[in-house]
DNA sequence: TTTGGAAAATAAACACTGTTCAGTATATTT
DNA sequence: AAATATACTGAACAGTGTTTATTTTCCAAA
């Protein structure tokens, strides 16, 4: 029964298709201002054949976060090169900022766009994020054993890492550090300032 | 010619029965779900009225921040209460927070959500979180120059701490603190946790 | 007090959106 | 070759933000 295998190899090839043409489509314009009927259009395919392959949008972008996190991952495993654990630490953080600023709509339908993890009901569905945090909790805890970070708690301490990197990030995607009335170029500038003086604080 | 007073006194009720309505609406459903027909059915007027109002959405939520802000501002002022200026900005810290638990729906349109400041040419239309930011600010410039702060830059300071707080927030907001796999109850006790080690690892 | 013109409100439409469904074309099996 | 299963699509539904032509309301001058 070669036919049974092909057919699922069609099935699975036209996911690559969709999800493909998303992600371009999402990275260059924002997962907003993609429709369905754009998807559709980019791959030649009648807007309705998308929903015989995800049952809605928030499907599809959840596939396509899926592959984001992939990405991210390769991107924290290629970053990662030093042997001290702390040095790694560091390499992790400017890595994390470096993937932002590479791809920061990526970054937006990851961490900050709405959908779809809010979709109440599917609890365990949020899986996509681990292999990344797994990253940098195992590193934060080498770390405190090591007696290396200020910190006791190796969840906390990644949770506060991720939240103030987290919270950079986004506030400069919103455009909302405009408040802090710093010259255009300035601010990237700070903002890689108080990355480093914030790693300095933390360890010991 | 009081008539001319009376028209702009009515079209001032006017924006404000909007305005208003669409606070409402904005906070007990979220920007997204809620439309210009569902505002325009609750005041009992025509979608197109609206209109006569406000040039789009976006300047609808533009004033529904401006409000929002001003709420939040009422907020820290109330919340300040304390005479050192360290014991101010953990207020500050605290009262950031507080304000995101009782007004979730708020924060997310203040800081997260991506229309209207994105709209590309408003430059200095973006002044409503000023007295808030200004508040932040002046304290931790006070607290440095006392000495009370690891900080030598205020506007860095300023920067930091409002990234680590907006990061805890925004990531609990979308859910994203799951990937700590800590137990449901655990998770607001470890958000507090974290802001406590960080202020008093800011301070000198 | 009636009439003319300005101002305010609206019904209806436009161009979209996500999504569904009835029907058609294609491929596989009998 | 006929019957069946699979893949696909056109058209529609119900919704969105927004605009326009039309109607209603209001105020001032005749």
């Amino acid at each position: 029964m070669g036919i049974a295998e092909r057919k699922e190899r069609e099935r699975a090839d036209m996911r690559r298709r969709i999800v493909d043409a998303a992600m371009k489509m999402f990275v260059e314009e924002g997962y907003e201002k993609v429709s369905i009927r754009n998807i559709a259009d980019k791959i030649e395919y009648s807007p309705a054949t998308i929903y015989l392959y995800y049952k809605d949008k928030d499907e599809l972008l959840y596939d396509v976060q899926k592959e984001a996190f992939v990405s991210l991952a390769d991107h924290f495993a290629r970053s990662l090169t030093a042997a001290e654990p702390l040095e790694r630490l560091m390499q992790l953080a400017w890595a994390y900022i470096g993937f932002y600023r590479e791809n920061p709509e990526l970054y937006d339908l990851m961490f900050i766009i709405k959908a779809p993890m809010n979709a109440e009901g599917e609890e365990e569905k949020w899986k996509n994020g681990d292999s990344a945090y797994d990253a940098l909790y195992h590193l934060v805890a080498e770390c405190i054993e090591k007696k290396l970070l200020r910190f006791q708690n190796p969840t906390i301490a990644a949770m506060s890492i991720w939240a103030f990197a987290h919270g950079l990030i986004s506030l400069d995607l919103r455009s909302r550090l405009k408040v802090c009335k710093l010259p255009e170029k300035a601010l990237n500038v700070s903002i890689d300032d108080a990355i480093t003086e914030y790693l300095a604080a933390v360890r010991c």
